[in-house]
DNA sequence: AAAAAAG
């Protein structure tokens, strides 16, 4: 039996050095990394050398490869070798001097100047003022207005400022203090609100401050033992996690892998073997990995789950529950667990009961709910007149466009047939379009979004796969050239224009098809002050299914989701939930934030 | 019914 402690090393190992300081391992905390590096020798005690550290890294801004030692414009942050504990310049002490960590910010610079006009940029902030968010369970600990209010330690703050955040979202105004405080977590919050940064904070930090040691299993020397793990439903979701993740633990000795299908394993295995101290994963490859005990999950410290509902409905919770329950993860309590949903239905609140302990219940206000930042529009299109209508809204758009530049447009189709041969027909036809769905290898979607993303083929037809979660900036125009059956895929497929506080268009094809959508449709619109035709009214009146599609039902409201501790037998001795939640809106006050005001350049920490 | 995810 392998017991748990975090200080301890693995239970039931072969007995060598089984406290709570590393000795003869390969492993090197992340507390400890920032020590110039002893050649080639496995990590030994070695003195600590003061500021003299070996900075082997690519300089930020610098040419590709030309490597700074120590001196690149961030050396005053960098260098000082204050803090208690070694807080900061913690550097790649990990990879015992031979591996570089490539800086995550240098693509950003001069990407897509041409997308980026004044207008895309600028992020309006008074639009989030107003979103409603809601908190309960016991002694939730208070939002904070900026990053500051928080101790996530200088290296953090650093790459909270090289990501050009200003200010912090609703959700990570409320869920940082969370989980910075040790507390489980339930957020009903959609994708762009900042979900990633709210639970990559707390965990890198998390990770900074301990003092958490893993002694190696020497036995199996080429296990790794990551101290969080972060689930994602897909693919490339987990990719731009770990694209994140990146930068918020560049320098910080903090070490992220990812792991997905798809994709070579071998590659995945050495990046692991080199060590993890953040493991992001689609749940499929996980259960490989940990099958062929490449992975233990026993010094798990943090678990986060993004888009558990998405998970659900793609049939993955035997593999959750096998990897959380089954496999040699801490139980809760033990282990901090962040779940996010973007609703909250009866199975959601299973796992939340099974994986969570005491947990703190945060619900944030659909972004785009109270604001008209995506305009949203709705046209009767026969199934047969499906394809020239769309050609007509591209060439306008072209037409209006920067440049006679086509705009980013996202089209969403129900069935990969018919985004591959809608795909071709837009070829045939002079639009560069590239697709993404499920039959294409990883090689090919990868390849298909950043041919997107760059503007090379500014048409990405999609299935599903792409509907959530997946963060492509400047997509100006979403078509849901086939409407889904369920009002909260119509969401999510919005929700990938509009971000980051810029306006966005989305132009849904309507017609016979769709008309058990038409109620629940015509209602989020109007909620969302939205112009609603009225031949769309009229479907709406005519196909009275019951609500089955109306967004709330039974899993609640506008928020996506209810705590439902409060409704339930969980109230403790009879009397009203915990108090009552906190009903919280938007940002309470000015920002103090890193000062300097919003350029047109700043991005935002909403994604 | 279709899509996604382990090969």
């Amino acid at each position: 039996m392998s017991s748990y402690s975090i200080e301890r090393a693995p239970a039931g190992g072969s007995g060598a050095g089984a406290n709570s300081h590393f000795s003869q391992s390969n492993y090197v905390p992340p507390h400890l990394r920032n020590r110039p590096s002893p050649t080639e020798q496995p990590a030994a005690p070695i003195s600590y050398a003061g500021a003299a550290f070996g900075n082997d890294r690519q300089g930020y801004g610098g040419q590709p490869g030309g490597g700074i030692r120590n001196g690149g414009p961030w050396s005053d942050v960098n260098g000082g070798g204050r803090g208690g504990g070694g807080w900061n310049n913690r550097n790649n002490g990990w990879d015992r001097g031979r591996e570089r960590e490539v800086n995550p910010f240098q693509e950003d610079v001069n990407t897509d100047p041409e997308l980026g006009t004044e207008e895309n940029t600028r992020i309006n902030f008074d639009a989030y003022e107003d979103i409603p968010v809601e908190t309960s369970g016991d002694n939730v600990p208070p939002p904070v207005n900026t990053f500051a209010d928080i101790d996530l330690g200088d290296a953090l703050n650093l790459n909270i400022r090289r990501c050009k955040y200003v200010k912090p979202t609703p959700v990570q105004r409320h869920a940082i203090p969370i989980a910075i405080s040790g507390r489980d977590l339930m957020a009903c919050a959609q994708t762009g609100s900042g979900k990633t940064a709210a639970f990559c904070f707390p965990i890198i930090s998390g990770i900074m401050k301990s003092n958490i040691s893993v002694q190696r299993e020497t036995r199996m020397p080429r296990m790794a033992f990551p101290l969080a793990l972060i689930l994602s439903p897909t693919r490339e979701l987990s990719i731009q996690i770990h694209e994140e993740a990146k930068k918020f633990a560049y320098q910080t000795g903090v070490r992220v892998v990812v792991a997905y299908g798809g994709a070579p394993i071998n590659l995945q295995l050495r990046e692991l073997e080199r060590g993890v101290d953040i493991l992001v994963a689609t749940p499929g490859r996980l259960v490989d990995l940990l099958e062929r005990a490449r992975v233990s999950l026993q010094m798990i410290k943090y678990l986060a789950l993004d888009e558990a509902d998405r998970m659900l409905d793609m049939g993955f919770e035997p593999q959750i529950r096998r990897i959380v329950q089954q496999m040699d993860m801490p139980p809760p309590g033990l282990r901090q667990t962040m779940l996010f949903s973007a609703t909250f239905p009866k199975e959601i609140q299973r796992l939340a009961a099974d994986f969570l302990s005491t947990y703190i219940f945060l619900a944030v206000g659909r972004v785009g709910s109270s604001t008209d930042l995506i305009v949203q529009r709705v046209e009767y299109v026969l199934e047969t007149d499906k394809r020239s209508h769309l050609m007509d809204l591209l060439h306008a758009q072209r037409a209006n466009g920067v440049q006679g530049k086509q705009a980013l447009t996202l089209v969403f189709v129900e069935t990969k047939k018919g985004a591959d041969s809608l795909e071709h027909w837009l070829c045939m036809n002079g639009f560069p379009a590239t697709t993404i769905h499920g039959d294409r290898t990883q090689q090919e979607r990868e390849y298909a979004l950043r041919s997107f993303k760059s503007g090379t083929t500014p048409i990405l037809v999609a299935t599903d796969v792409a509907a959530r979660g997946l963060d492509i900036p400047h997509v100006a125009h979403v078509v849901n050239f086939d409407l889904p059956n369920d009002i909260d895929d119509y969401v999510h497929r919005i929700g990938r224009t509009g971000r980051a506080g810029k306006s966005g268009l989305a132009t849904a094809f309507f017609n016979e098809n769709n008309s058990s959508l038409a109620r629940s449709l015509s209602d989020l619109m109007q909620e969302a002050n939205q112009e609603v035709p009225a031949w769309l009214s009229h479907f709406a009146v005519r196909s009275s299914n019951g609500g089955r599609n109306r967004r709330g039902g039974g899993s609640g409201g506008r928020f996506g989701g209810r705590d439902f501790r409060r409704d339930s037998s969980f109230n403790r001795g009879g009397t009203d939930f915990y108090g009552g939640p906190h009903i919280n809106s938007g940002y309470g006050g000015p920002s103090g934030g890193y000062g300097g005001g919003y350029g047109s350049n700043v991005t935002s920490a909403w994604d």
